[in-house]
DNA sequence: CTGCCTGCAAACTCTTTGCACGAAT
DNA sequence: ATTCGTGCAAAGAGTTTGCAGGCAG
């Protein structure tokens, strides 16, 4: 126990624990690694607690100073170079809203609902929002055209109607 | 005839005319410009005429090579200080599809339709593909979190059925 | 003549990569 | 030993910006 919670229980960690446990998908993403004859190197393993302990969508940035409290060898290189990994393990979702930097998601229910992101133009925060529907309409726009689709995101910009009217974002901070 | 004619009448743009003419929508994107107190000036013209024969989807360096073709006064900041201008304008609409580099797109239709981008894996094509059922989708996504939509994409990743069974995509080139 | 607009080049942001060292098998 | 992974720093891609000069109103 105490060397599984090594890197977790941290200020920052707690409280924000979620549904899946995260040592549960440490353990997804070890097995992952190995059965793509990665290795489960510290600093790999550093950077995916410091994805699963962040509860909203990060960047690049936010995740690498994450990772150094957890582990401070980590650097920006193994950070960029580990994204793609966790991503293929699709337990990271990437998260482009367009605005020239990347953002990441930990996937805590195994990637396999359909969600869209609703972004707020008043907070910037990136919400997102079972739809199901999502797939059907995906191949339904695709078939006209002779593709099949692989995967689709139903991105909404969008207007906090609290902020409206108090000038204040209930959502910020 | 011969004025207007200027910067447009090239063997680029020659074949490629679309449903509204180019002129017509160039008195639009003049008409913007002087509403807002901007210069209606031969660069930016040039950079929307450019922008206005190119058919696909483009970026802003092919935008660039494409505008110092008819005008080679152009520069490359003035084309990235030009095009949130198009954009605010809803005659240039911006489509991300998160790939480090941003495409741009006419508006030739002024921009009420509502259409999903199928991004082809196989080519790199991006397809628009009317979606009307989009903004109904985004509005009811949003409205579960106090939130008005004010726009929606719908982003589709596919693979080309022909490419599958031909290792050739009869889109490409 | 006043102020907007321009080109140039440097700066900036985010991400990727070459290299030599270090760790795991 | 051999292979893979790492940190560092430099390079790269795309975009933005400061500045001095130019052109339009």
């Amino acid at each position: 126990m105490a060397a599984r919670a090594r890197g977790i229980d941290t200020p920052a960690a707690r409280g924000k624990q979620s549904l899946v446990s995260i040592p549960a998908a440490r353990e997804k993403f070890r097995k992952f690694l190995v059965q793509k004859g990665l290795r489960a190197t510290s600093q790999r393993l550093a950077i995916f607690d410091a994805a699963f302990t962040l509860e909203e969508h990060f960047t690049a940035e936010q995740l690498l100073d994450h990772a150094r409290k957890l582990d401070d060898s980590v650097s920006r290189a193994t950070v960029y170079r580990t994204l793609p990994i966790m991503t293929d393990s699709a337990l990271l979702r990437e998260v482009d809203i367009g605005s020239g930097e990347k953002f990441y998601r930990p996937n805590r229910d195994g990637g396999t609902t359909q969600v869209a992101q609703v972004v707020c133009l008043d907070c910037d925060k990136i919400f997102e929002i079972s739809a199901p529907f999502m797939a059907w309409y995906g191949s339904t726009v695709s078939s006209k055209i002779g593709l099949t689709p692989v995967s689709q995101r139903l991105q909404v910009s969008a207007h906090c109607d609290a902020f409206r009217l108090t000038a204040t974002c209930p959502r910020r901070g």
